[in-house]
RNA sequence: GGAGAGGUGGCAGAGCGGUUGAAUGCACCGGUCUUGAAAACCGGCAAGGGUGAGAGCCCUUCGUGGGUUCAAAUCCCACCCUCUCCGCCA
């Protein structure tokens, strides 16, 4: 959400960000409507003041015994009048309100520019690709080889775009979470948290899912299925006023997530890089505005330690305008190393996502923050980050890991964790 | 699902249809006192918005949305949530 105030002191500025986002300008328009409202509130206001004021003196009358009956016809007369100017405020209002909404954060100044994902900005690049003396096979091959990963049975449960793991597949899943999850709690201070994994439409407008992109959900009745921790942890502090002294706040959640992929039809339909449901552990950081910058390195170096700690190859972008999602201002890409993909040639794939919001949720969900110094409330930054999204993960271990006969070693920090240093066909 | 009780400021907790934006206590901030701290005492302390150079003035908000009334935290209706009991159930 924007900042009128912001729009109406930088109406240039403003629209400078909206061509950085391939939109055109709005900043004479919204203002327009910002104006014409603030002046009906201004009478309208005036109305409620003379309304007010008089009803007093009518209260006053009546306790002296006086007759009011003058009093209460202007009353009517001031009332009579007011509906018509409400009405037209609350349309404007609402106007307002949708422009505000639906329009994408503004990017920080860092951000490349850029069309689409092929304009990123390589940042680093971490790790030796694994070499092999075969053609690598891609995860479906090696976890239907286990015997393991049946797509066939997802399909029967559920329908495309599911799947269903077993035996030390199954356990992997839950082996690569606790680690993942011990990882951030003891090493880099997120508090677990278990949150709902559905949610109501006030929360999803929150974070910014709503109202623009309810194709992209999962609903029931009157619920969502959330399509990433960051809606439930993040708006764990809408509404409130926090005590400065207690930030940052730090929060990871290991959640299933519910996608429709509406609009990849087509896309990544082999496997499980693209499911309706996953499971990821997500980092959610509530920060003074002053440390969003630095918590956003931070959160992206706690993902990186994942990949680090799994031994597995991984590149970082910076996102450039074009890739960058609605609600962010920047972001950081891991993208994992999978030689499985793409005949055996290989490839990079995100497996995190790391973004810094700026105030940007934070004002969707009126979630501020008390200044010890000035007494003042302002509104939070908030920041999120996959750390890691597990089914990608669990691709990657496979891919990385594989050996000729079909079998994978795993990594040194997974052992402890699967009870076994390999993954081997069901006898 | 049924019956009952309740939702008020950061927290606890008063509140008669009319000077109640809301008593009181706690917490918090400032001051007096003290070598320092504590205690005690004094004072301050809701959020959002409009307007104004500013001091300030004004509007809105007592779970949410409607309604009654000249006037609603207070009355009526619907919904949401919490608690207690009963039923059902992982």
């Amino acid at each position: 959400m924007h900042d009128i105030r912001f729009i109406r002191e930088n109406p240039d500025a403003f629209d400078a960000a909206l061509k950085r986002r391939k939109l055109t300008p709005m900043a004479s328009e919204i203002l327009e409507a910002d104006s014409n409202r603030r002046s009906l509130q201004a009478k309208i206001q005036e109305m409620q003041s003379r309304r007010n004021q008089t009803s007093k003196e009518i209260g006053a009358l009546k306790a002296k015994g006086g007759d009011a009956n003058a009093l209460i016809a202007e009353v009517n007369e001031i009332k009579a009048n007011m509906p018509a100017l409400e009405n037209e405020e609350a349309k404007l209002a609402d106007k307002l309100d949708t422009w505000l909404l639906e329009l994408p954060n503004i990017l920080d100044a860092s951000v490349p520019d850029g069309d689409d994902e092929t304009q990123n900005e390589l940042i680093r690049t971490i790790g030796d690709l694994p070499q092999f003396s075969f053609t690598p096979k891609d995860h479906v091959a090696l976890g239907e080889g286990l015997g393991q990963m049946d797509f066939a049975l997802g399909a029967k449960l559920a329908g495309a775009r599911f799947v269903v793991l077993s035996g030390q597949l199954a356990r992997l899943e839950r082996a690569l979470a606790t680690f993942m999850l011990d990882t951030h709690t003891t090493e880099f201070g997120y508090v677990e948290t278990l949150p709902p994994a559905l949610v109501n439409s006030q929360t999803m407008t929150g974070t910014g899912q709503l109202p623009k992109f309810a194709e992209d959900l999962y609903r029931t009745d009157d619920k969502w299925l959330i399509p990433t921790a960051e809606v439930p942890l993040t708006n764990i502090v809408a509404d409130e006023i926090i005590n400065g002294a207690a930030l940052p706040l730090r929060m990871t959640a290991y959640t299933q997530c519910f996608r429709s992929e509406a609009g990849s039809a087509g896309r990544d339909t082999r496997g499980m890089i693209r499911q309706h449901q996953f499971s990821k552990v997500e980092m959610v950081s509530i920060v003074h505005p002053d440390q969003s910058t630095e918590e956003l390195d931070r959160m992206t170096s706690c993902a990186e330690a994942i990949l680090q700690k799994l031994e597995l190859p991984y590149r970082v972008l910076k996102l450039c305008s074009g890739d960058t999602g609605f609600s962010a201002q920047q972001t950081y890409d891991l993208e994992v190393w999978l030689p499985g993909q793409d005949e055996g040639r290989g490839m990079y794939r995100e497996i995190s996502s790391c973004s810094n919001c700026g105030p940007f949720q934070a004002r969707r969900m009126k979630a501020r923050f008390r200044d010890a110094e000035t007494g003042d409330t302002r509104f939070l930054h908030t920041l999120n980050g996959s750390g890691l999204a597990v089914g990608r993960t669990l691709i990657a271990v496979l891919e990385n890991g594989q050996q000729e006969n079909g079998s994978i070693l795993l990594p040194r920090a997974l052992h402890g964790y699967m009870g076994t240093d390999r993954l081997v066909a069901k006898a």
